[in-house]
DNA sequence: AGTATTTATTTAGCTAGGTAAATAAATGCG
DNA sequence: CGCATTTATTTACCTAGCTAAATAAATACT
């Protein structure tokens, strides 16, 4: 394997795990708490809003939302087109959520604390090099 | 999210699609081909020595050496130390691997390219960094 | 209006990681 | 020696991604 892929591969399952390990005092796991935090920054969205803007498969974000539901922190409502699923923060979700986003933030600016801002940036131009 | 792990993330799970596209025709999946790779670089190995050094915990080791052993890739040969298994490569790994790690050095080649060798290496500093 | 196609969500089942605990063999020590 | 501890592997079960296919509602077309 690539030593470079071995290594993205390999942080990449280091921050999840460090991440989770932080959300464990608060209920939480990683997925969950991108999936509300989206929705706190965005407001309520649908199903497919968040797996597009999450970038990530249909049936992942509705297994998610649905243990985030039967837990209390999102409410599943019907849309106008009956297709469709809107989801909304539940109030336990908006009165809990800014404490742990700013526990959030403290670990990823300590994780990431070490690069300075053009480092970032930087890494994140390599990043998107990848597959041009 | 913060957005370097967001692009980090994502572009980790978008090159994991990728390789496993690539070993659909020799009916392989990523982490069973990382496992093949390094048995065929290192030799046989115990299953300790292959989760410490891939860094990943023993049960994901062992399942995926229960579905190569299936398959008929590797062996579980019993050590002289009764309580460990070394794991080999099958004459029929030993006879196909090469052909496959062929099209994988391309396809890794491929995805890197437009990086130049000097920031490929700034790339591995700059994720080395975090959390320091 | 009636039917075909598209779109949104869900279900089923796979790989791939993780932790916690069980098992079995080896080692250390009184 | 006998027993406690360590070490290697496995088992059970969880999150988290994926694809393929099912379902149901909306839209398009004739």
């Amino acid at each position: 394997m690539n030593p470079l892929f071995h290594a993205l591969f390999q942080k990449s399952r280091y921050i999840t795990n460090c991440l989770n390990e932080v959300l464990k005092q608060h209920n939480l796991y990683s997925s969950q708490w991108t999936i509300l935090y989206c929705l706190h920054n965005h407001g309520s969205m649908t199903l497919t809003q968040i797996w597009k803007y999450l970038n990530v498969e249909a049936p992942s974000i509705t297994r998610a939302i649905t243990r985030l539901e039967d837990l209390g922190w999102v409410l599943r409502i019907d849309g106008e087109d009956k297709r469709e699923k809107i989801v909304t923060l539940s109030p336990y979700a908006e009165e809990h959520l800014p404490v742990i986003t700013k526990t959030i933030l403290a670990f990823e600016e300590e994780m990431v604390g070490a690069l300075t801002v053009e480092e970032q940036q930087q890494f994140m131009i390599l990043l998107e090099k990848m597959k041009g």
